[in-house]
RNA sequence: GGUCUCUUGGCCGAGUGGCUAGGCAGUGGUCUGCAAAACCAUCUACGGCGGUUCGAAUCCGCCAGAGACCUCCA
């Protein structure tokens, strides 16, 4: 477990070495969805971003539990005082309860998540289902005197909050900028000040999630189901919290000035955040039409690609860039990806028939040394990737003949290449298409080619593989027979 | 307007003060009846202008361009 792993914390701006505040154990919390529309690909991107997180901590013997919660509660499009919830909304356009909507959203999501090989959280709390841990947080910060209830609402104190504690420490952002920036749209505004941001909301009779609290009726703030779900499960300070770069600020900003109020301590060690993911070089955007579903990349349904794209190939594309760069979808840096996916499994295949001999040819510790060293420095996926490449031309050139390698070499190989292909960067292998009634019929037909190029009957053995290659099938030659695929 | 980040070869994308990233494409080769596939080898680089340094693509400054956040957003 000693790995000396590195990580980049938001909080200070510097790759850190990680050590956990429980020896052995790690605590992490991801920001989950708002489950009011499908989930789309840049969300994807986060959740397997930390989705490698979570198994290579595991990986290397961490105990985790991994918290990502479920937003079933619409953040308020709108300014605070005007904003519209978004599930109530949507509910009330669809005619729905708003739970059908975040139920029929929520397994969307655990759909498309499955089909990127990510590994459930260990635990998935909803907002809606912790409603009074958030009021209890609510009277704590109260209790504190960093919250004020004005008209049924209840808001945290910024200027007050700022007195004792750096806001805007996450962000890098000053209360006076801050100030000077807010646009100025207030009027009846319960709030005493613009950058106040709301712990409960007062809710009108036709809005649809509501509870009663001390304040009133009502439905939490945007901010507090994270802090206090967080709390519950992973304790007043936690290892790690991670999400994507765009809920840094006011997001993330707002939970350390809510836990550090209520709890007395700020409440994360490592921030690590995701960067985002464009389009053909432009930020997905549902209005501008640059957008696509997962489902789409995979069905091959969409305005942007050439082809459809198996999960895993995205899910491997994905792995060839570091988790804080941008990555950009284009169907050339798919295509490309995918053959270098094919090259990867094809590799990992050969693996399973290598002969060991006496000696290795090169030093395959020091190979698989540079698996680890690469996730060690703060997770960098496409290093290791790299490094997978470095050792798959080794297993090239062993099956070659070209190299060797011995037979404790030969199981360390088979178990690190398996071991961070599969278990790390989450890369399930692909079944290979050996249909039970297809089998024995592909036999058949190569049998009759063989035949046919036996008896240099050429037309009869091209017609075949031609055939076949209609039907999406490639004839593979080799000095060891013929395959296919 | 404010805060911050980024700018690498045909494409995607790591990384580093002096030593090959890697993948894809291209080129050459091995194999093959011919192909395909596979494998091997190999070329093209660090936005512009200054500065620091023995040496910078890597550090600093300026300029240009892109993006994120400042308002719900992974």
């Amino acid at each position: 477990m000693k790995q000396n792993l590195n990580i980049y914390n938001s909080l200070t701006g510097k790759k850190e070495e990680f050590t956990p505040l429980n020896d052995g154990f790690v605590g992490l919390y991801v920001c989950g969805p708002t489950v009011y529309s499908n989930v789309h690909l840049g969300n994807c991107r986060t959740f397997i971003s930390f989705d490698v997180v979570y198994r290579y901590l595991k990986y290397i013997g961490y105990k985790v539990r991994y918290v990502r919660n479920i937003t079933d509660v619409g953040h308020l499009v709108d300014d605070a005082d005007e904003g519209e919830d978004k599930i109530a909304k949507k509910a009330r356009l669809e005619q729905l309860e708003p739970m059908e909507i975040v139920q029929a959203y929520t397994i969307d999501f655990h759909n498309v998540l499955q089909k990127f090989n990510n590994i459930p959280p260990n635990i998935e709390p909803t907002a809606t289902g912790h409603i009074i841990e958030q009021i209890e947080m609510v009277k704590a910060i109260i209790e504190k005197g960093f919250g004020y209830e004005s008209n049924g609402s209840v808001y945290f104190d910024v200027e007050k909050y700022n007195e004792s504690h750096p806001y805007g420490e996450l962000s890098g952002r000053k209360i006076e900028d801050l100030l000077s920036n807010t646009r100025d749209l207030d009027g009846q505004s319960e709030k005493r000040a613009p950058l106040d941001f709301a712990l409960w909301k007062n809710a009108s009779d036709e809005h649809l999630m509501k509870w009663p609290s001390p304040w009133g009726i009502g439905f939490p703030g945007w901010h507090l189901e994270c802090s206090a779900m967080s709390t519950k499960y992973l304790g007043k300070q936690f290892d790690i919290h991670g999400g994507g770069m765009d809920l840094k600020f006011p997001h993330h900003e707002c939970e350390i000035a809510q836990g550090t109020s209520a709890n007395g301590t700020s409440p994360v060690k490592y921030w690590m955040h995701g960067n985002m993911l464009t389009l053909n070089g432009k930020k997905m955007s549902k209005s501008t039409g640059n957008s696509i579903l997962p489902e789409e990349l995979f069905s091959g349904d969409n305005d942007f690609m050439e082809k459809a794209f198996d999960p895993m190939v995205v899910r491997f594309f994905m792995m060839q860039a570091h988790y804080r760069s941008n990555l950009d979808f284009t169907s050339d840096a798919l295509l490309a990806a995918e053959k270098g996916f094919n090259k990867l499994m094809e590799a990992l295949s050969t693996l399973e028939k290598l002969k060991a001999t006496k000696d290795s040819s090169t030093d395959v510790t020091a190979l698989v040394n540079e698996f680890h060293n690469a996730m060690n420095d703060d997770f960098n996926a496409p290093t290791l990737v790299a490094n997978l490449f470095e050792a798959v031309k080794f297993i090239n050139s062993v099956n070659d003949n070209t190299a060797t390698i011995s037979k404790d070499d030969l199981a360390l190989l088979t178990k690190e290449m398996n071991g961070f292909i599969v278990d790390v960067l989450g890369i399930s292998l692909q079944i290979s298409s050996s249909d039970d009634k297809l089998a024995p019929v592909m036999d058949l037909v190569l049998d009759l080619r063989q035949e046919a190029r036996t008896n240099k009957d050429w037309t009869t053995s091209d017609k075949i593989r031609d055939g076949l290659a209609a039907a999406g099938i490639v004839v593979k030659d080799s000095k060891e027979g013929t395959s296919w695929k």
